[in-house]
DNA sequence: TCGGAAAACTTGCGGCGCTAGTTATTGCCG
DNA sequence: CGGCAATAACTAGCGCCGCAAGTTTTCCGA
């Protein structure tokens, strides 16, 4: 079947099967030749799209970082801007766990999270936040949603009571994955508040330094 | 060359040649027929010490879990033992970030893993937390630790400013990876002193609930 | 009208995880 | 001390992978 009447992919039909594909199958069960299976079309197809996996990859991974809300910055105080848009991102990220190890290695070359890198840096910036400080907020959040969307903590432990016979306290290990969203969900809200806070009263300090 | 005299492989050198060759290529670059060579051997002989590949990758992580400090929860009150675990964690980890993602999944059946959740979570309860609370600070502290060492912030940003143009705020951006050190363990820490004070004024509101 | 770009194809390379079956050495047990 | 099971290496090969090269057909703009 050499060159159809109508075009059988397009980068955005690559992009959304693309993420459905490593939704259900996860990283490693992704490749190519089955992204084009899927797609109804052969393996090398995909390379008159993009250039490489990778390129793909990077494309799914913006996609995803473009549905972060950084509006709030430009609307909001800085506090809750902070924290309105630390939520947006990790329900992003929560849509699709299974790229957040690609995608966190960082903005690389993707225009969304440079878009994002920027509000965000800017907004903590024009608040009165010093440059350098501003900065380590911004790692910050990100180490805070990455690690929090990375594979959730009570997943993490396996349902087999057995397995935690020899350790005192891991007794109702076993039983975390039946609260599995209110534990990860509770330990990144205790996190939230809790460097929300913390840079509140550090943000008071700068703003009035000679207060005693 | 069947069965020589003196057996050429142990699961003890598989596992820090392992270590070695993740952490200079790469998880993606890590491979069973590249470990044997390294080993001096043909792929399939590691079959004999090891039943998968993810065996081989879980003794890795076990071993690197193994080297986090957990003693302070058995010597220290909770918010230094809490604090110098957490850097032994996060040191731990930084020697070897290419594992990370790997290893954040969860301990799963790995037994360092599961004798540090144990350690920790054993400690705040000790320590008066009720289990629930206990439970959101580990997830908490493995978010912040997984996240901070997953991929260094600053060497995400790319060294070329041509990238930034049109960026307003992100002029400084590729001088990140020059200051990558002093950017993640700013960060870090920043993330670490906001996380336990907030922790521990709820837990002075815990120990005395009726005050006002 | 027709020539080049585009978008599918087939073929094939080298590498991957892992299985199956083979061989030779070792250490234990009668 | 002879024999034999377990062990630890091997070779061969399956079905996957990412991707390069070259081919064929269709579409569109000059």
């Amino acid at each position: 079947m050499p060159r159809p009447s109508k075009a059988l992919l397009s980068r955005e039909r690559i992009v959304a099967t693309a993420a459905r594909l490593i939704d259900t199958e996860g990283l490693t069960g992704f490749s190519t030749r089955r992204l084009a299976t899927e797609l109804g079309v052969r393996g090398p197809s995909l390379y008159n799209h993009f250039a490489t996996k990778d390129e793909i990859l990077d494309a799914v991974a913006d996609a995803i970082i473009a549905e972060v809300d950084v509006s709030f910055f430009r609307t909001h105080e800085w506090r809750t801007a902070l924290r309105l848009w630390a939520m947006s991102y990790r329900e992003a990220l929560l849509a699709h766990p299974n790229i957040v190890p690609y995608l966190a290695q960082g903005p690389g070359r993707r225009p969304a999270a440079l878009r994002m890198a920027d509000a965000v840096y800017g907004g903590l910036v024009d608040a009165g936040w010093p440059p350098a400080k501003a900065t380590h907020i911004g790692a910050l959040m990100r180490y805070l949603v990455t690690g929090s969307t990375l594979g959730s903590f009570a997943k993490g432990f396996i349902e087999d009571p057995a397995l935690y016979d020899g350790h005192p306290h891991l007794g109702q290990a076993h039983r975390l994955a039946e609260h599995q969203r209110s534990v990860d969900d509770g330990a990144f809200a205790l996190g939230l508040d809790a460097l929300i806070d913390g840079l509140s009263s550090d943000y008071e300090k700068l703003a009035r330094p000679m207060d005693r």
